[in-house]
DNA sequence: TCGTACCAATGAAACGATTCAAATATCCGC
DNA sequence: GCGGATATTTGAATCGTTTCATTGGTACGA
C-alpha cells in the first residue's frame, strides 16, 4: 500500500526544498510563479494532503473548537450547533461536536478527548455542576464558554436566553388579546426553565389587576403529559376553563390542544387561547397553528463562538455573560376572538 | 502563561526517562510498581495530558472515524450517529461528526477536513453522487462505508434499509386487518425512498386479487402536504374514501390524520386505517397513536462502524452491502374494526 | 566467582509539518 | 559590469510522542 505523500515527497518530486513547499501552502506570495506552479503540479500528481497532526504539533494548538451539547436530537441544540459551525468556519476553525445525552460520564469523556486534541477552546452546555472541571481547564489555558446557562462572570463567559422574559412575553400576549383567566402548564418546577418561565408569566399578571394565573403542574414536558392536563381541563367543564393557556414548551401545548380539539368540546382560539414555547417545527403545522416563543438559537451559537474566539486571542479577556431575549411568534392559536 | 506539561516535563519531575513515562501510559506491565507510582504522581502534579497530535503523528493515523450525515436534526440520523459513537468507543475510536445539510459544498469541506485529520475511515450518507471522490479516498487508503444508500459491492461497503420490504410490510398489515381499497400517499416519486416504498406496497397488493391501490401524489413529505391530500379525500366523500392509507412518512400521515379528524367526518381507524413510516417520536403521541414502520437505526450505525473497522484492519477486505429489514409497529391507527 | 537469564530503564531516532536565519539569485541604476 | 537592494530558496531545528536497540541491575544455579 502506498503511504500518503508527505511534504518531503512533494519537495523531491518538484526538486525544491521542503521549506518552499510549505511556503507555497502558507505564504504563496513569497514564492515565484514558476516554482509555485511546479510545486502545485507535484502536489496534484502525488495527491498530497496536509497532515493536520504534524501541523498542529508544530503550531502547539489545533484549529478546532469543542462543543458539547446535552442532546443533538433537540432542535434547539441542532440549531445552535449549526450556527456555531458556520461562525467557526468564518474564523477558519472547525467544530468537534460531542453529545453528552445528559450523561455526566459521556460529558467527562468528551472533555478528556477534547483536551487531548488540544482544542482552542470549549463550548459546553453542562450536565450538572462541572465548574470545577472547567476551572481546571481554564488554568490549563483552555477557555470555556457556557451555553444555555448563565455563568458567574468572574469565572466564565456564557450565552443564555432569558426565560423569565420569555414567560413574560407569552403571558403579556395572552393578556393583550383580551384573556384574563390564565393558566400555566409545566413541570416539574425543579427544571430551571420551567420556574423561570412561570416567574415571568406571574410578573406579567401582576401588571393587570383583574387577571389571574392558575398553575397546572404537568408530569414532564411531553405531548402525553400535556394531554392529561388537557383531559383534566375538559372534565372541569366550560365554567371553570381558563381563557388563556401558556405551556412551558410546545410539546405540552400540542398535547393540550389535542385534548381540547379531539373531544370537540372547546375551540381554539375562540374558547381558549393557547401558546407554547420553543417554536419547534411542528408548531406551525399543528391542527391549529400554535403561537410560541422562539429562542434566538443562531445568535446563541454565533455569539458563543465569538466570545470564545475573543478569549482565545487575548488570554486575560474579561468574561461576559450575554443574555438574549426570546421572541414572540403569533399564530392562529392565540388569534383575537 | 504556563504551557501545558509534556512527557519530558513529567520525566524530569519524576527523574526517569521519557521512554519510561511512555511505557507507564501504554504498557504499564513493563514498568516496576515503584517507578509507576512516581510517574503517576508526577503526571498528577503537573496536570499532564497526552498530546494527541504528537501521538497520531508518530502512529501515522488517528483514532477517529469521520461521519458525514445529511441532517443531524433528522431523528433517523441522530439515532444512527449515537449508535455509531457508541460502537466506535468500544473500538477505542472517537467519531468526528459532520452535517452536510444536503449541501455538496459542505460535504466536500468535511471530506477535506477529515482527510487532513487522517481519519481511519469515513462513514457517509452522501448528498449526490460522490463515488468519484470516494474512489480517490479509497486509493489513498481511507476506507469508506456508505450509510443509508445501497452501494456497488465491488467498490464500497454499505448499510441500508430495505424500503421495498418496508412498503410491503405496511401494505400487508393493512390487508391483514381487512382493508381492501388502499391508497399510497407520497411524493415526489423521484425520491428513491418514495418509489421503493410504493413498489413494496404494490407487491403486497398483487398477492390479494380483490385489493386495489391508488396512488395519491403529495407535494413533498411534510405535515402540510399530508393535510392537503387529506382535505382532498374529505371532499371526495365517504363513497370514494379508501379504507386503508399508507403514507410514505409519518409527517404526511400526521397531516392526513389532522384533516380527517379535524373535520369530524371520518374516524380512524373505524372508517379508515392509517399507517406511516419512520416511527418518529410524535407517532406515539398523535391524536390517534400512529402505526408506523421503524427502521433499525441503531443497527445501521453499529454495523457501519463494524464494516469500517473490518476494512481498516485488513486492507483488502471484500466489501459488503448489508441491507436491514424494517419493522412494523402497530398502534391504534390501524386497529381492527 | 562466573555465566546466563530476565527484568527495568534508557535515550536517540522517527513521524511531518512550520519557522527562520542564512545562502543565493535577480534586478536596478549608473 | 558593479554595488547594493530585494526577492527567492534553502535546510536544520523544533514540536511531543512512541519505538526499540541497548544498557544496567538483580537473581539464580553451577
Amino acid at each position: 500500500m502506498n503511504r500518503t505523500a508527505s511534504i518531503k515527497d512533494v519537495a523531491n518530486h518538484a526538486s525544491v526544498a521542503v521549506g518552499t513547499v510549505s511556503n507555497v501552502l502558507n505564504y504563496p506570495d513569497r514564492v515565484s510563479q514558476r516554482t509555485k506552479e511546479r510545486v502545485l503540479k507535484a502536489i496534484d500528481e502525488l495527491g498530497f494532503v496536509r497532515n493536520d497532526a504534524a501541523r498542529q504539533l508544530r503550531a502547539g494548538h489545533s484549529r478546532t473548537v469543542g462543543l458539547i451539547v446535552l442532546d443533538v436530537g433537540n432542535p434547539f441544540f441542532t440549531s445552535v450547533v449549526r450556527a456555531a459551525e458556520d461562525a467557526a468556519s468564518v474564523h477558519g476553525s472547525a467544530v468537534l461536536l460531542g453529545d453528552s445525552g445528559h450523561d455526566a460520564g459521556r460529558e467527562a469523556n468528551y472533555i478528556d478527548l477534547f483536551q487531548e486534541q488540544r482544542v482552542q477552546g470549549l463550548l459546553i452546555s453542562p450536565v450538572g455542576d462541572v465548574t470545577e472541571r472547567l476551572d481546571l481547564l481554564r488554568e490549563r489555558g483552555v477557555p470555556t464558554v457556557l451555553v444555555d446557562r448563565l455563568a458567574d462572570e468572574s469565572r466564565f463567559s456564557s450565552v443564555s436566553v432569558d426565560d423569565d422574559a420569555g414567560g413574560y412575553l407569552a403571558a403579556r400576549h395572552l393578556l393583550e388579546t383580551g384573556r384574563r383567566r390564565l393558566a400555566f402548564v409545566g413541570g416539574p418546577t425543579s427544571i430551571r426553565q420551567v420556574s423561570d418561565r412561570l416567574q415571568g408569566a406571574q410578573r406579567a399578571i401582576k401588571e393587570e389587576p383583574d387577571a389571574t394565573l392558575e398553575v397546572l403542574a404537568s408530569e414532564g414536558m411531553t405531548v402525553l403529559a400535556g394531554r392529561s392536563v388537557g383531559n383534566m381541563l375538559v372534565e372541569r367543564g366550560r365554567e371553570e376553563l381558563p381563557d388563556g393557556i401558556f405551556c412551558a414548551n410546545d410539546l405540552l401545548a400540542l398535547g393540550v390542544m389535542q385534548s381540547l380539539t379531539m373531544t370537540h368540546t372547546f375551540r381554539i382560539p375562540e374558547d381558549v387561547a393557547l401558546i407554547g414555547y420553543d417554536d419547534i417545527d411542528f408548531a406551525v403545522s399543528a391542527v391549529v397553528p400554535l403561537s410560541s416563543i422562539r429562542q434566538p438559537t443562531e445568535a446563541l451559537g454565533r455569539t458563543a463562538i465569538e466570545l470564545l474566539t475573543g478569549e482565545v486571542e487575548s488570554q486575560n479577556a474579561t468574561h461576559r455573560a450575554v443574555v438574549f431575549t426570546p421572541e414572540l411568534v403569533v399564530r392562529q392559536s392565540t388569534g383575537k376572538v
